[in-house]
DNA sequence: ATAATTTGTAATCGGGTGTTGACTTGGTGG
DNA sequence: CCACCAAGTCAACACCCGATTACAAATTAT
């Protein structure tokens, strides 16, 4: 068995990268009480210590790791008329993507008090502002924050307590049900 | 100074209730993880080794503490034509009520893997079946889904994550279109 | 080539967690 | 009265956490 090599080539932009994306995927899975620093340093293949090193605490890790991703650009691309049936879409097919979601690690961090004022920030400034923006009529930012209740509940009531559909035509009935919630939001004035 | 007399009378149950409903508090307060069984203990001015005695373990109380007392019954009661009124006015009136809150109590537990599964059980059985049962039409089970995801995703915006509205007529705003949203779920067929 | 700075390592600190077992105390039935 | 058993206490266990310190190695600058 040939050692594995002792450490590979310094650099700090490239450890800090695998930090972050290893980051991403623990914070994704197990919430941020769940995620441990020694485990995402494992999984970046990195000494613990780095973290601290590079951002400062856990706490200023998750603060790099997620804010930067959370956005609504590839569903707000696109007319308006179309908003709910792609943001439905969106959501019920789950790519099950591996990695990092911006959703669930949300969800999952919610509960901890050092998580709630970074992602009430990125949440308002990144998403609600700009899908209200989008909107026309009165009250656009209460129903901005109307849609992202819809679409933080649909997640949280699916995959983090994974409340299921009964059959696969129950989950059709239930995106287009999603969708025409949705775009009766967008649409009213 | 007197002594402060050493025990109160001995009884099991009036102990076990303690237990519950120090647990209750804390649990809506500070989530599964972020709840200690010490401090769940001291709360209820028990010692700690008795909630393994009576409950097994944290997970335990916690099966025992919150499922009981998730009902919508409250706001089922009446005719159904008021009833997006009616949830959107028990939502936005945050009684602001001391001690425990079943939907806190769920935002805040639904990261913790051990708490899923119990909470899920109790949201199927004595949220979403029952509301379900009071809908007509099609898709019933679906629609009761997405009221309780928009009921679900609106308290974790605002009460966990702490987005507020800006002012008192946008709440009123907030609260009028919640209820339309509702509604039009309520009404669809 | 040598000094200085950056990058990575290893060990440890102080504290908190849920849970357990042995023990003591209180009330009660024989 | 006393033995018995439920109810409550106490101290410890084994484990995990985030953060820091002192040190070694590699890179860069002089």
């Amino acid at each position: 068995m040939s050692e594995t090599p002792p450490h590979r080539k310094r650099d700090a932009s490239a450890t800090t990268e695998a930090i972050l994306t290893a980051a991403r995927e623990v914070f994704t899975e197990k919430g941020y009480d769940g995620a441990g620093t020694r485990e995402i340093a494992e999984r970046a293949q990195v000494n613990v210590a780095l973290i601290s090193r590079y951002f400062g605490s856990k706490e200023g890790l998750f603060a790099a790791a997620v804010p930067p991703m959370m956005t609504l650009d590839a569903v707000l691309a696109g007319d308006m008329a179309g908003f709910g049936t792609r943001l439905a879409a969106s959501l019920t097919h789950k790519t099950a993507r591996k990695g990092f979601d911006p959703m669930l690690a949300l969800l999952r961090a919610a509960s901890s008090p050092e998580a709630v004022p970074v992602l009430r920030q990125a949440l308002q400034a990144q998403v609600l502002h700009p899908l209200a923006d989008r909107l026309e009529g009165p009250a656009t930012l209460e129903r901005a924050a109307l849609i992202g209740a819809l679409v933080v509940g649909f997640d949280l009531l699916t995959r983090v307590l994974g409340l299921t559909a009964t059959g696969a035509d129950a989950m059709d009935a239930l995106e287009q049900t999603l969708a025409k919630s949705v775009q009766a939001l967008v649409d009213q004035r």
